[in-house]
DNA sequence: CGGTTGATATAGCAGCTGGTATATGCTGGT
DNA sequence: ACCAGCATATACCAGCTGCTATATCAACCG
């Protein structure tokens, strides 16, 4: 846990879902949250909830090397 | 998911908590939400978000026969 | 060309969340 | 008896969420 939390926390979001090859909709409903929620994220209008970004890591450790490089930046300590 | 939503999400939540021998601080934690959510939630003040009910369903398939018949009765589906 | 479909962006609003703070009761220790 | 610590309950408020709805744009297709 513990994402960094500026400035970037869009990009994590954006990222996270382009390397699932996922649409905004099919992400959200991995995650289990709304469409509008990832949209808001990787606009930067409203930050992730401590378990979204919680689901997110997740996600990540499930990608292995495809999302390592992510969960050093957003996610080390 | 699609828990079922009355009367009676209040007694999942102390009921799964209960059966992890958890306080609300801790099983708050585990779940990645604030201790206040599930209090709020187990004295039916607010409800889950769906990704909270997700978390929940999770940890009771970790219990594997502990949380099966709770599995049953709030995510049959 | 016009129509449809999928993906994205944005708004408004009721309801939920986390942080901070206060209060109660209970247990264990001095 | 006093008190520190823990678990619980509740309040307030800024920020986030889901829902419903609208709008734009690209790709496809008849």
């Amino acid at each position: 846990m513990a994402a960094i939390n500026q400035p970037t926390l869009a990009e994590l979001v954006r990222e996270s879902r382009h390397r699932l090859e996922l649409s905004q909709t099919k992400f959200a409903a991995k995650l289990g949250v709304s469409f509008q929620s990832v949209n808001r994220w990787e606009n930067g209008r409203t930050n992730p909830l401590p378990i979204a970004l919680k689901r997110i890591e997740h996600l990540l450790r499930q990608m292995g090397d495809t999302g390592k490089d992510l969960l050093v930046k957003y996610f080390s300590e």
